[in-house]
DNA sequence: TTGAAAGCGCTAACAG
DNA sequence: CTGTTAGCGCTTTCAA
């Protein structure tokens, strides 16, 4: 329903120009004398003049959109690394086309499809916890149609990557709470296929190893992420002969939960058991007690990924995979010692 | 970087027809015989072909682009409302171009700014706090495009806006605080030219009346919003002759931060103090106590929002402004009654 | 029943 | 130094 928007015609028919001398003139071309470049830029501004990317777009085959796919927005995590994201594409001249995939595989090739029928010029992706196949994405690789992972990845021969260092996160936790004086450790991992929980669970195994702790498969159980089956494992742990005095897992939706359950059956959090998050959601500091949590560099993943997209549309080739360091903040959910002074 | 998208003329040449024709095939025009096009049809499936947007917007002079401006991403109302917008918004072909304002007026500006330049059909807006003039909306309304705000709004005589009941929802929270035995209830309103603030200080006096409590003064502050003002207005809450017994504030951001000083300085929460929150972050169940807060149909704002945006491009007149129900969830941090059983 | 041609706004090669 | 023209992909008269 809008006006028409102003197009260089106009301004060409108001100066009794021509439409080509209008273009060069408003990209300072040498060929247009000094006085009319400056007439017709004066004109373009007064007006507002702004191209029109349709038809740039139609020209050159490019829309200037990054298609952004995230398990869902209302995570503080992904919303973060997408705040990142626009700000370096913002800087570009790029536009983000947002599609979420709430955490289906089915979806996500659903918004693959739309970001394809959108013309996006490529995407940044952070796969649902369900996939487990990646036909779709090597297809948009085929096409030649770059593509970049952030956190949960696949493909990494083939795509550059963003993800933070699981690994050594992971052994954080160990040792952080081996010193606070935890010994039994349990794990709530995350779906096996996923990078994210192979990452992990190495890290445990090599942390424990390194804390001179020994490991217990009863103490790792891999979770869905759902509240149901968080509430299922920490339960099935305390029913254990020998269970642990500590937990972490995957992310903070999942400690949460766990910490609501123990506090539910009375257990004292740190005193009898100590508790660490992983993703530092905003609402860590909020929590009763305070949630010693990992980490993560939201802002920076974005940001990251964002530059790997241009690298990447500039060299088809380019697939490396970018570490970023995480941090682990002791709040009070982990500190058995201080308790005992 | 990406290979050429297919089009009509090779669809055309490949069936040694017009580009015309396959248009009107596809489009199942009846001039075309029903062979022709059947043929036509099949070869666009097998090669699925996907008619390109930027061709047909250069002609239609429309994006199918949504702008869509929020204070900010990571706050779970506004992810919240963005993901029904866009639900709606896919469901009728249409994308969804984000931009945050971060709360400034000055980003604001220039999210419009940038989504004009994307050459979106129209915008839907949440105002940023600083938000306190509304010319560059007035532009936006002259130029005929089509704009509807949700939440914090304005100018609401002439733009459909989306609401919750804000007068309604906080003459809950003064009732339910009041039969809980709280006397003295004070309230954290936000800036005094939003019109949530204005709404909310309405509901705040009125119930306060119903309620037969009277109106003090001192317990009415506004806030910034940012978190060292939040602890500046409790502390001299609690520095009062005649202190509050009770406390709610405009988003739970604030609320969190009152409950933290509140327990900083061994306050017992609901016991000595009942406190509620506005807007139901999602992480309400996991503070201690558990916070009691007005819930907001946010998915039904996003999807509203969307429905009264098309109504919009319709109707350039329409203006009207919904006004959605909330809920009061009661959690601990307002139970005083219970307590005392 | 189908094809040719113009035009949406823009750039770039080619003329003048 | 400036104008003309073709073409990006598509729809839509107008012609055949």
């Amino acid at each position: 329903m809008a006006k028409r928007h102003l197009s260089l015609k106009d301004l060409a028919s108001e100066l009794n120009i021509s439409i080509s001398t209008v273009s060069r003139a408003l990209k300072n071309h040498p060929d247009i004398s000094p006085e009319l470049t400056r007439k017709v830029q004066e004109l373009a501004a007064a007006r507002h003049y702004v191209p029109n990317p349709l038809a740039m777009g139609l020209l050159k085959q490019e829309t200037k959109m990054i298609g952004v796919i995230v398990p869902d927005l209302v995570t503080h995590f992904y919303s973060s690394v997408i705040s990142g994201i626009e700000e370096y594409a913002k800087n570009r001249g790029y536009f983000i086309l947002l599609a979420s995939s709430y955490e289906s595989m089915e979806k996500e090739i659903e918004s693959i499809s739309n970001l394809l029928k959108a013309r996006v010029d490529g995407m940044i992706v952070c796969l649902s916890k369900e996939t487990s196949r990646f036909d779709h994405f090597l297809q948009l690789i085929e096409n030649e149609i770059p593509l970049v992972f952030f956190d949960r990845v696949c493909l990494t021969e083939l795509v550059p990557c963003v993800v933070a260092d699981n690994r050594n996160s992971v052994e954080k936790i160990v040792s952080h709470l081996k010193e606070e004086g935890f010994k039994r450790i349990a794990f709530i991992s995350g779906p096996a296929y996923l990078s994210i929980s192979q990452e992990r669970i190495e890290g445990y195994l090599s942390g424990l190893k390194k804390s001179g702790l020994e490991f217990d498969p009863d103490l790792l159980q891999s979770c869905s992420m759902l509240t149901e089956e968080a509430i299922r494992i920490t339960d099935s742990f305390l029913v254990l002969p020998n269970p642990p005095d500590a937990i972490f897992a995957i992310n903070d939706m999942v400690i949460f939960t766990v910490m609501k359950e123990l506090k539910r059956r009375g257990i004292k959090i740190p005193e009898d058991f100590g508790v660490v998050g992983f993703a530092d959601e905003f609402h860590a500091t909020f929590s009763s007690p305070e949630l010693t949590t990992i980490t993560h560099p939201t802002w920076e993943i974005g940001l990251k990924a964002a530059e790997l997209f241009f690298k990447k549309m500039e060299d088809p080739t380019f697939a490396e995979t970018v570490v970023l360091k995480t941090t682990l903040v002791a709040r009070e959910s982990s500190k058995k010692l201080k308790i005992k002074n």
